[in-house]
Parts: C-alpha cells; sequence; structure tokens
DNA sequence: CGACACATGTAACACGTTACATGATTTG
DNA sequence: CAAATCATGTAACGTGTTACATGTGTCG
C-alpha cells in the first residue's frame, strides 16, 4: 500500500504526470526505493477505477468540454474522495498490531527449530551482511546534510534505515547470548554427568567463534 | 519469499502434508504471522513446479509403483535441488542492500516534502500506536519463558519485534528533534528580524510534549 | 541525424490474502 | 449423529516487479 498511498500524497500537493510522480517520490526518499514507471501507471489505473484520482488530458487547452490537440499527456488530480483518502493516511498510524513478515526473524526463528542448521553461523553471516549496509548508509549520510525539505526527508530516510539496521544488530548479539546460554542450560540438564564433548565446544564457540 | 523459503526449511526436517506445514510454521513463530492453508498450497505447487519438491501420495503402500488405496493425502519432500535450495538459504544472509519498502519511513519523507501536513501530528498517532505494539510484546512476553526449541524460537521473535519498535521509537523521537532543530533554522534565516510566533510555538512544541 | 530525456502504457509473472468447495477422520 | 479437526485444493483479487512497445521533444 506504500506506492498507492504514495501517490496520492503527492497528487495531493498538486496535478502531476505518471512520469513526475516517479521522479518526485523518488528524489524524495533519495532514490532509496526505486519506482519503475510502470507501477505508477498500474496504481494509477487502480486508483483511476476507485475513484480516488482522476485524468484530465493535457493539450492546447479548448475553451469548452472538448479538447483540442490532445499532446497525448495526461495530469493526474485527486478527486474528493482521493483528498479524504490521503486526509485519512496522515490522520492514521501505520498498524503494528499484525507486524509484516520479516524474513529475517523468520528464518532464524526456523533455524533454531530445525535440527542439523548451524545458527551461529547463520547469525554471523547476517551481522556481516547488516554491517555492510550499515557502513554504507553512514557513508551516504556525510555526503548529504542540507535543510531544504527533501534532504531532510532523504536525511530522516537514512536514519530510519541506521536505526532499523541498529536494532538488527542489537537483536543478533542477543540471539547469540541466549543461544549460548541456552546450550549451557542444555548441556547442564539433558546431559549432567557425561558430556565432555559439548562442554569444551561451547567455549570454543563463545570465544574463538570468529564473531564479534 | 519468506513462506517459500520457510516451507523448505520445515521439509528439509521431515517430509509433511500441506496442513502440517501450516502448523509447524504457525506455532514455532508463537503465531506471529498467521499463515493460510491456502497460501501453502499454492506455494507448494510453484516449489513443485520449479523442480524443488515433490509430492507423494500416502496410501496403503502398494510394493511397486502402482498405489493402492489412496488417501488423498499428499506428503511432501525436498528434492536434491530442493535441499541444496533450502542449504544456501541458511549459508545467505538476508539481503539489506535494497531495503524493503518502510511504509513509516516513506510516509514520513512524503510528510515533510507536503506542504500542509501536520508532521508533528503524524509522528505522535504513531508514536501511540507502536507503544501499544510494545506493551502487547512485553505483555505476551511474560507469559512464555521455555527453553524448548519452540518456545525458544518464538520468544526470539517477540525480541525481534521488541528491538524494531524500540527502533522505531527512537526514530520518531529523532524524526521530532530533527524538525524542532529544522523549524529554529528555518525561521532564523527565511525570517531573521519578524518572527515571533515561530518562537512561542517553538518552546510550547518541546515542552508541552503532549503532541507537537 | 542520433542520442537522450520525457511520457504513456501493456503483458506477464510472483507473491500474498481471503473466501469458498470438498471430503475424511475423530470424538463427544 | 453432529461438530470439530484434519486435509486438499481452486478462484478471485490486490500489490509489486520486470520487461517490452510506442511515441514526442530537445539538443548537440
Amino acid at each position: 500500500m506504500s506506492v498507492r498511498h504514495g501517490l496520492m500524497a503527492l497528487l495531493a500537493e498538486r496535478p502531476m504526470h505518471g512520469y513526475q510522480l516517479r521522479q518526485e517520490f523518488e528524489s524524495r526518499t533519495g532514490g532509496t526505493w526505486p519506482l519503475n514507471v510502470g507501477q505508477v501507471y498500474t496504481t494509477l489505473q487502480r486508483l483511476v477505477r476507485d475513484g480516488l484520482v482522476a485524468p484530465a488530458p493535457q493539450g492546447e487547452v479548448g475553451v469548452d468540454e472538448a479538447v483540442t490537440a490532445d499532446t497525448g499527456t495526461v495530469e493526474y488530480h485527486l478527486t474528493d474522495a482521493g483528498r479524504a483518502e490521503a486526509d485519512a493516511w496522515w490522520t492514521t498510524p501505520v498498524r503494528r498490531g499484525a507486524p509484516a513478515r520479516d524474513e529475517l526473524a523468520i528464518k532464524l526463528a526456523l533455524a533454531v527449530t530445525v535440527p542439523g542448521v548451524d545458527v551461529s553461523a547463520v547469525v554471523q553471516l547476517q551481522r556481516t551482511e547488516t554491517m555492510r549496509a550499515l557502513h554504507d548508509y553512514t557513508r551516504l549520510r556525510t555526503t548529504t546534510a542540507g535543510t531544504e525539505p527533501a534532504e531532510l526527508a532523504f536525511s530522516l530516510v537514512l536514519d530510519s534505515l541506521v536505526f532499523q539496521a541498529e536494532a538488527e544488530m542489537r537483536w543478533l548479539d542477543h540471539v547469540e547470548a541466549r543461544l549460548a546460554r541456552a546450550a549451557r542450560t542444555r548441556a547442564t540438564t539433558t546431559a549432567p554427568t557425561s558430556a565432555p564433548a559439548p562442554a569444551a565446544a561451547r567455549t570454543t564457540d563463545t570465544s574463538a567463534g570468529g564473531h564479534r
């Protein structure tokens, strides 16, 4: 629904062409989320179908209703219903009740339940990837620090990505810590008397485990 | 792709029915992400089509190839290619290079660039919603604290949601702070001599935390 | 003229969601 | 027997993604 509402938000500012919508959407988010032009038009079609947006052919301006010399370009604008929808978007928070599927969380949840998976290795790989992304973000941020709305917007988007990536890193640390604790508990409960190998493996894991 | 890979991960443990796959997927994630049975079957179809999964009709076990007394139930299992794919999933981190569309980030990025939008109000509404979700999570966590794999998995998922929600809260605070700073800068640069109202509004903003 | 940005669309496909239809098995 | 659970699927729809086709305007 991001694109749908995003386009409506842009059209609330002023009527625009489909092509323009794409440019505005991308520039205001610093190109973080590229938007294919085709999707703009398909989404616009759906918005028109739902009566939220209406097209107005741009021509040499006929005085009456008939359009003279249609140039083929179309300017889209919000209908009243569309404006209401756009307003409703601003006054309705993004639902966090039924969270969106998080591939990483699903992956690790399954990893700890499926036997034979080296969870630590998975965590380690993800940590590297997330760190890499984090570096990319901070590198990007140094190059931009303006006060104009568009630059502010991009800066906020970047901050959002950084905050999320940092949270992910913290969570990965947390997962590793809990795994180590669980392994310890398991070792003492399931094999209290005879379990020399697991104990050795455990100490090796936390210290030499190429992670942090 | 979460469901697709999730099903493969489950099938890597042991062959299962479609119905079972749904139960396992949901129980191991604590019901955080409900999975419609229909989607399991359509996804399985695609996996079969792609040669990653193969169905085996369950019957009264005919000795030769002909199946005697087919009960109508089907057990799905990974093919060699499917097992390779599953292994590849574990050894490939979730890509953070091209981040998934974050509706909240998009929303706020557009909010600060579209004139006439009360960004502070949007932030405030979202803060309330995110807080509510955070409370729900912590309330859920108190009821579960086991060490069995499934409970550990759910616990980790919950932690992930908490970490994310906390990051979102921090980001919302951050956005508000930057907005206040931008408003100050703007007030001094665009109207250095005559701007008493903005200054008054600013002090009200940061102290009377109710909303803006 | 040729390349490039502007501008509009269609087609095909993947994934996800909901609702519906159909039957077998278990259990109160 | 009736209801719930187990079990398998189909149909329709919404959104998102990519690739392709088509044409205009501008500028070196």
